[in-house]
DNA sequence: AGTAATTACGAGGTACGTAACAATC
DNA sequence: GATTGTTACGTACCTCGTAATTACT
């Protein structure tokens, strides 16, 4: 007895004629005829009632059509898991304190690792190197280097924060500003962007955020509204809204220096990836 | 992939070697080298860490190998099903009154239909009509015959109560004896007699019986005490145990003709037993 | 007539075994 | 040197497709 048969019969009692599963198995009728008889062999007893030119499942055949769907059913779950396994092979879990480093990284690794699908998430910074150690994620990229022997750690770019200002603000024709400028004003912010949000709320104790969830209606919103924003220096944020003019901050805390981190007995192909980024640096 | 392919790598997981393997599988060790290969073609990646002349499972193979049983286990079970299927094909189901017939039948039966089987049931009178209805039994042996349009029923033999009394018993000279000879005695009575001992028990009222239910003990008993006993005609019964002589009942209540019984819509292997009992008889 | 199943026959492909080779214990 | 796994090669078997046959609608 083999799967191929199983999947026959299955498709036999499905469309009731075996000439018809024949043609939907790519099959010549004979083929698919004496295949079935072979399984009926096979299994010690006929599965089907033959008149001269009709079959019809009898009480075997039907017994043997719902267990060959749970050998199927077994089979596919094999399948399944193995195109998971396959998924996953391919995937590299990156845990990032701010969105802009992992679209580097990404871009970076779509150059040099085409098959490699990069898989960000955002975490806090209180629990992304405990989601290395425990290999929740396979990447950490963090704000500060971490000096223990089992990790890699090198430097992956830097992200400088600008007031985002449309045209009309009174903001508009200065060269630079510092958090004390700008304290006390209302802020459109998109609420992804990791550990600049708690950079801004200690900077700006005085101010009022506008947070907005969706990507899309926050670009909107940038367009329509005159409300104060922010950007940054990441070539993703670059010429990606008229009428607003970028602003760089002064203070020391809107400039970040990022990290990236992996274990050193990480898989394969994630410290290829270590090494490439080193390299390229 | 297909079935062959799964118990072989079940297979080699087992053995720890391909060459060990391919020897319990009757294959030569270089097919079943190609064979895992062709699997691991199928399946999209390795399934098996290679050195020169060791293979070991790796991580997809672990997987590979726990799906294959899960597979393995749902094919088995639909072996499993067609074999009692085949089981309850050959098997016919008796619900009788008493033991005797059975036997009767099953001797009659393994003469005739040798592949059948007979898978008889003590049953009480009461449950035994319903049980052929309900299809429980495929044949019923009883006492009356049941005269209904939907039912077969032929008369298959009789059976006569005698007293079986060690050869020291004041009864032992007797040609005959009565109920009423032997009321107030105490007896030792084999329990799996059916309705034998609902009419011992309303033929004697006053009587002690000690009931035996292991076969084996009773006989056991027959020969080592002197209390008296019964026995029967038939045939099974005859010369089973020395020191005892089997003294005819002459009441009609120690007399039975039993009945078969079957549904004229059974079963073609349980109908063409009732033809072939009707036409020996 | 048209459809559906089985049987007969020839061909091609697949998987087998043998043999040779490589490498480890 | 014995064992184990892979590669190469020739062969045999197995299953496929085509064609012919039969029967039912």
């Amino acid at each position: 007895m083999e799967l191929e048969q199983l999947r026959q019969l299955v498709e036999v009692e499905r469309q009731g004629t075996i000439s018809a599963a024949a043609e939907k198995l790519h099959l010549t009728q004979p083929s698919l005829s004496r295949s079935i008889k072979r399984l009926e062999a096979d299994l010690g007893q006929g599965l089907f009632d033959r008149t001269r030119n009709r079959i019809e499942l009898n009480e075997a055949g039907r017994i043997a059509v719902e267990h060959a769907r749970d050998v199927l059913a077994a089979e596919q779950r094999m399948r399944d898991a193995f195109d998971d396994l396959a998924r996953r092979a391919r995937t590299v879990k990156v845990g990032s304190i701010a969105p802009a480093p992992t679209w580097n990284l990404t871009a970076r690794i779509v150059e040099r690792f085409p098959g490699t699908i990069l898989e960000p998430d955002i975490l806090d910074e209180k629990v992304i190197e405990r989601s290395l150690f425990d290999r929740t994620i396979d990447l950490a990229i963090t704000r500060k280097p971490i000096a223990l022997p089992n990790c890699e750690c090198i430097p992956l770019m830097t992200e400088s924060l600008s007031l985002y200002a449309p045209k009309s603000s009174k903001y508009a024709g200065r060269r630079s500003v510092s958090w004390n400028d700008i304290d006390g004003e209302t802020f459109l912010v998109f609420e992804q962007i990791g550990f600049w949000r708690e950079v801004c709320e200690e900077a700006l104790p005085n101010a009022t955020a506008i947070f907005q969830k969706d990507r899309e209606v926050f670009i909107q919103l940038l367009h329509s509204s005159d409300l104060l924003g922010f950007t940054t220096d990441a070539p993703q944020n670059r010429g990606s809204v008229e009428g607003r003019i970028p602003i760089p901050i002064q203070d020391a805390s809107a400039h970040a220096t990022f990290y990236l981190v992996a274990l050193k007995d990480a898989p394969e192909r994630v410290s290829e990836i270590v090494t490439w980024i080193r390299e390229t640096t």
